[in-house]
DNA sequence: CTGAAAGCGCTTACAG
DNA sequence: CTGAAAGCGCTTACAG
């Protein structure tokens, strides 16, 4: 391995004068500066990072923790924060907690584990990194998971209790509320909510959203076509079955994801029902089904890219001392208007 | 930051002593051993790393290099290599090529962007990582892409020219060979194959063993019935809808992935055809949608995450001074049998 | 503009 | 069984 000292040899010069050239820190002739280059180049010299990192205690390394990298979400996110830390000079030591693979969904006894979170955290900060990516499963609260570190944390796809800490997350509310309004002013009347797991953040948001919409236009809010689901397929195939049963059944269906959609979508097509001409039906996330199921699914696409990316770029802020003033971002969700929704015929 | 010398410092010991400790190597007596633990447990000490692996020049990190972080296999690749080297106290530095967001699927272009591909490399070979798991975005020859490491590398998901290096990938053979196999003996004759683009690897593989079980089983090929596709839904929609409109046509499709056998799927609905009472048919990844369509797909789903753990055990190996025998290494599919395939009616 | 030297936090022959 | 000391490859006040 050829360190700074060969070069420094070779060139006679200082190790300093190398180091100086290499960082363009102090006062190098030109002259120098180009001979020391050319030698840099002879001896195709790289850099020790590690050594580096040692000696400036600054490791320009992330610590990105993924509570389930098999998760939907997660790659994109991932690939965001890489590609905004990449851009950047700096890089990422990854970890996956397997959480949902080791508990379910089962997120009290996690939480009991975060002792192993702590391992995992007391792990990366033992490699020096700068500062730590938190990225959630889903939308929740995780305050004091984590434990106290003396090190920048932001939070993705997850939240703190009192905007404590920096998090990022996407507007429920906002695409939730869209999509009432939109139903209300083609024409429904009588429209169906299924719901995700009621203790969920982003259920609550998106129900207040959407029954607000609602109100606002003026449509009356029947509870029996809200129905309560558990985010999986098969508890929204049941309760679009119980729906579409009923007399009066509903002209639209919003259900808060697109597995619970595509359960919507099977459920009126075992009750003889066209879509979208006698129901219309929207889900929410835009994963890879909704556009290959049939008719192709209208749906809501959360913005992991730029959650990830804009994590990314308020750790960097951060780690050059920058105080950024906004603790909680919100991004915009993106309307996929496809084929299962249409207007009512008047 | 509290040091090994604090804690040499509180223990009144040397330095010397308290690596011993800490590693498990020398001789330490018993007394001396469990003072030192208590101080350190006292100061809550916790090692650097990184002035470990400056001494050491071992990292017990390795570089992962994935060509597509969104590419739906390489999550699942990604958390294999993730589990096993996490489980024997190795991390992850993590690079993400991004090559089919930069590139499309023009690889001929991304060879050429080796250069980026090098430099990563050597990012990460300047963070003293120990070796190189390379992921590959599709099964392919990248003999030459990465250029000379001095450091062992494990490709999964491609390969190198000759086996010149470690690779594990799946077995595409044997079950395009079970495919055809059992769409014979449950009593299909008029069987066709859409093919993905005829320069990939496993296309040409899954083909050979297609058409060999057909030889075997005495069943006729007729080469109208083999089309060629790009392993796009569009490509495979289109094929299958020629056949659909053929006479005679088939009565059973193998697609040689997911998304070409849905295509295969709404032609099949389009031409007035009930499947599987009509036709059969058959995907290949186990994707996500292979599930949520109707009827189900019937599909093969590859050993993704035993492929990353076996990515990783091997390069655990080569990196404890061994030298595995055998460098290529081929993992079985599993058959996912669902709604989509019947048995001729007689 | 350049160099000598200390020091980052560890490990490891070596001596005792 | 234990300690003194060199050294891993860098950076950075400091002196000149």
């Amino acid at each position: 391995m050829v360190t700074i000292k060969d070069v420094a040899k070779q060139a006679q010069v200082s190790t300093a004068t190398v180091s100086y050239v290499l960082n363009n820190t102090g006062q190098v002739s030109q002259r120098t500066r180009e001979h020391v280059l050319k030698i840099v180049e002879e001896l195709n010299y790289s850099m020790n990072t590690i050594a580096k990192t040692l000696r400036t205690s600054k490791s320009r390394t992330i610590g990105v923790i993924v509570e389930d990298m098999t998760v939907f979400v997660s790659p994109t996110i991932v690939d965001g924060v890489n590609q905004y830390v990449e851009e950047h000079d700096y890089h990422i030591i990854f970890s996956n907690l397997r959480l949902t693979q080791r508990f379910g969904h089962n997120f009290e006894q996690a939480a009991r584990e975060s002792r192993q979170i702590k391992q995992t955290i007391g792990i990366l900060l033992s490699r020096q990194i700068d500062g730590i990516i938190y990225i959630g499963e889903h939308s929740r609260d995780v305050t004091d998971l984590l434990g106290t570190i003396d090190r920048p944390i932001v939070y993705t796809h997850c939240f703190t209790r009192d905007n404590q800490d920096y998090s990022i997350n996407y507007d429920d509310y906002t695409p939730a509320y869209a999509v009432g309004e939109m139903l209300v002013t083609s024409g429904h009347r009588r429209i169906a909510l299924l719901s995700g797991l009621k203790n969920s953040t982003p259920a609550m948001l998106r129900a207040r959203g959407f029954l607000q919409a609602l109100e606002d236009q003026g449509a009356a809010i029947d509870l029996n076509m809200i129905k309560q689901c558990d985010w999986e397929y098969e508890s929204a195939h049941q309760a679009a079955g119980e729906l579409f049963a009923a007399s009066p059944r509903p002209t639209a269906v919003f259900a808060m994801n697109d597995l619970m959609a595509l359960g919507v979508l099977d459920a009126a097509r075992e009750a003889g029902l066209e879509v979208p001409r006698d129901v219309s039906i929207i889900g929410f996330d835009n994963r890879e089904i909704s556009r290959y199921c049939r008719p192709q699914l209208t749906t809501i696409e959360p913005p992991y890219h730029a959650m990830g990316e804009m994590a990314a770029e308020i750790m960097l802020q951060m780690l050059e001392g920058q105080q950024p003033q906004q603790r909680s971002h919100t991004l915009d969700c993106t309307f996929i208007p496809r084929a299962s929704t249409g207007g009512m015929q008047p």
